[in-house]
DNA sequence: CCAATGTAGATTGGATACAATATCCACACA
DNA sequence: TGTGTGGATATTGTATCCAATCTACATTGG
């Protein structure tokens, strides 16, 4: 009967999860996401698998990949450590994001077709009335995807991917602090979309640029802001 | 007794070994890179557990690595399948080497000492008295890594790991076919040093850029020669 | 009083055995 | 010839046990 909402993976429909040590990661990094798991602390293997009901093995293969993603350190016989956030790590995934992304689009663009903004339009009004902060970070990672997608670079995406969660610990620290800056970021969105519409697409370009760079502003200010809030090294 | 050579990880010394899974992901990967294990293969575990002496634990570990890192991909229930070579990969790999490495280089330029390049220098060296086909990769790894490390971007040289790890397996292709591009790209690093030391900084990158341009061509027809030779999708 | 040492509990890393589930393949059958 | 069914095979996950190691705390010596 119970089923929504209850951690425990027994129960969970067999269909709809690859593994359970997939599915084991997709709650962790949900939870380190959200704060519920915070930095410093160690995760347990034992206290996981009792929580989520299953044994310790698929807890390890999650960790591993949950290691590979950079949300956890391993140190052996110690531990999996949640890294604190650090500003050189921002601004490397800001630096690298700003690489990538519009390499993407630049590659996108000769692909786009009209249902494909459409549906990027699309997720930028559900993020507008979105007040869930896991579904807003969600569809602001959906928008950027859709658009890359038709590009047709996997290994490219699945890089950017990787940097993308990274960068949501700190997305959500500053929504924390901000809200407005998510209408920002939703104007700035449908402003590049106006943009691809019209065929302007060094502009669009130029504005994905931009865009990103006032995000790592953002973030960076909020960081700080952060930081000189509570004494820390 | 017997200790080296020996694939057997149980009477491997307990230093130099940070756990098991990854020594296994060490082993496999090499396997995989030599030639050894080919693509379209797959990794079973029952025998690579009593070929390296260990249990299914660590290597169910190793696999997941592996899987992150792109040398594997599980399909569940079906197994760990080594992927095949395809150009589109190549094409994408270098497209971001070429974004990374003069980035990483233009960083590290000025933190760069003549310690530094003296053991980049030291590392060519080696490289072109070098018959072993694994050491010639690791050393032309540490050449590039040692250049980068001052940069001090340790995200973005880990990924710029997995993806010099990704492209030696077509590197390797490409040795079977011609050696003197070694002595090529020998030269193109020395010559790279020397930019670096008289402070020409602008040569060096774009020396760095060509370089690696020039190696994906090298890769790409030796690719395409590759595929002519043997009927393939 | 403080530092070094030593010991006990907790935790990870790994081995072993076993159950459940899915895939693959060969063989019987229409 | 084509099909489908059952067993062999392999992965996935559980349960239990043990060794190696870390951590914290107590003890001892100065």
């Amino acid at each position: 009967m119970e089923r929504e909402g209850s951690p425990d993976l027994k129960g969970a429909p067999r269909l709809a999860r690859s593994t359970t040590a997939a599915e084991v990661a997709r709650i962790v990094r949900q939870r380190i996401l959200s704060g519920q798991y915070k930095a410093g602390d160690f995760l347990r293997q034992e206290a996981l698998a009792q929580e989520l009901g299953v044994s310790r093995i698929p807890i390890r293969e999650a960790l591993a990949l949950l290691e590979a993603e950079g949300f956890v350190v391993r140190e052996q016989y110690r531990g999996a450590l949640i890294p604190h956030l650090s500003l050189r790590e921002v601004e490397e995934i800001y630096k690298l994001r700003s690489m990538l992304e519009p390499f993407l689009l630049e590659q996108a663009i000769p692909k786009l077709t009209p249902a494909v903004i459409a549906k990027a339009r699309e997720l930028v009004m559900a993020s507008r009335t979105c007040s869930d902060l896991n579904e807003w970070g969600r569809l602001n990672f959906q928008f950027h995807k859709t658009l890359y997608a038709v590009a047709d670079l996997p290994l490219t995406m699945q890089v950017l991917d990787q940097l993308l969660m990274r960068a949501d610990r700190y997305l959500r620290m500053q929504r924390y602090l901000s809200a407005e800056i998510q209408q920002e970021s939703d104007q700035e969105h449908l402003n590049l979309l106006d943009l691809l519409e019209a065929g302007r697409n060094e502009e669009a370009v130029a504005a994905l640029r931009s865009h990103i760079s006032w995000n790592e502003t953002d973030v960076r200010s909020t960081y700080e802001a952060a930081l000189s809030g509570a004494a820390r090294s």
